[in-house]
DNA sequence: GTAATTAATGACCGTTAAGTCATTAATCAA
DNA sequence: TTGATTAATGACTTAACGGTCATTAATTAC
């Protein structure tokens, strides 16, 4: 019978059925983010993931009971966190509003953009119809707490003077659009066709300049 | 033997082997942009999309030599006229870069984000990585022309004082994702959870004031 | 040392869907 | 009318993968 292996983080080990009932989830999980950010949710394999975090398929259902519960888990694990961070940055911050946002921004840029949990995002929206409930759970815990977040900034902007009065919600979506873009753009098409990588270090700086150059009231009034 | 009936467009009509050579490339490639945008590439079945135009899978095979190449039969039949017509608007536009910008995002709602094919760019950044030759197509054939026809725009308005000195790169993405955006959620979360929707009817015009009030110079100089 | 416990395995099952091809029947030429 | 042509069919092959479970072996208690 020939020796097993298991491939964990791109290096081959010999693999002797270690118990490390501890250890596992978050092992699994790992993985897990690893493999559904590379191809998706339906086409993640669980064989792969089981693999990367060097166990056998059969040893995954033994602490998850669905690829659903699995992937429920990752999200948990990466994105959860982030909002709340923001949320208590929005609730003991003093200074003005223009501080506010672009120290929000910046969090959720180190937070979330530059992670490994990026791809996650692009998966949700792309599988939604066909998951349902992962789209659901994700709506309800990520992105609803996220645009609430943001729109209470912008009202405390246009309360205190600062900004202009825009039409929150929409505004919402314009200050989120980039962030999500730059996401899914770096983890598909410029994987796939290098050339077409966004130059990531400026981006940052040039959309806070671009949302505060369009929300400010400057020179004139509006 | 039982009689064989098909569905097309939501209506049942009785199915009589129909030669009709002209007609299926065609019919076919519109079943498959409505399977394509409900499902997504992977997940989208022949069986569906032959049933879809009222024949059965075999006869796809005819016509086309693998899904894939129906994916860009129904890429080029969508998405290329919009290129083109944006082009012709940019060479032969008179007025003011304000002008032109607005027309050009507004070319764009009508011809794209509103129309049937809108889900199509969701799955190229969703599957981008599964596929690589289609997110290559879809580059070279679309994000590639499209971004360089808004980066065009930028230029002339900044040459003419009517812009601020704005980084291109970054701003054209600033200016697309908002499109995108939509395009995204209200063909995913969107269609699950239907309380998250937009408002889509002032979107447009929200949108055109946020681009505008960063980019135009008011007030003071910058 | 040995028996009991349980983490881990991997062969297996059932389902799903892409792609094939021998058969069938609509159409046309004579 | 009839024979030739070819559009269309749908049963079949093949492969992949989620999930199950009887078996195996690492660990622990005594």
């Amino acid at each position: 019978m020939p020796e097993v292996y298991a491939i964990r983080q791109d290096v081959v080990v010999p693999h002797r059925r270690e118990r490390r009932k501890d250890a596992r989830p978050g092992e699994l999980i790992d993985a897990a983010i690893d493999v559904f950010a590379e191809r998706g949710f339906a086409a993640a394999r669980l064989d792969d993931i089981a693999q990367r975090a060097g166990v056998t398929k059969g040893t995954v259902y033994l602490y998850f009971r669905s690829k659903e519960e699995l992937f429920e888990a990752a999200v948990r694990q990466t994105l959860m966190s982030s909002i709340a961070h923001g949320q208590s940055v929005l609730r003991d911050f003093q200074g003005s509003t223009t501080e506010l946002l672009e120290s929000v921004l910046r969090g959720w840029w180190h937070g979330v953009v530059r992670t490994k949990a990026a791809p996650l995002a692009k998966l949700i929206f792309a599988e939604a119809t066909n998951f349902p409930e992962l789209a659901c759970f994700y709506h309800e815990n990520v992105i609803e707490p996220g645009r609430r977040l943001l729109a209470r900034i912008l009202e405390r902007g246009i309360a205190s003077g600062e900004f202009r009065d825009v039409p929150v919600n929409h505004t919402v979506s314009f200050v989120i659009a980039p962030f999500l873009y730059l996401q899914f753009y770096e983890h598909s098409i410029a994987v796939v066709v290098p050339a077409a990588s966004v130059e990531t270090e400026s981006f940052l700086e040039a959309l806070i300049d671009h949302v505060l150059a369009s929300l400010t009231i400057k020179g004139r009034a509006v």
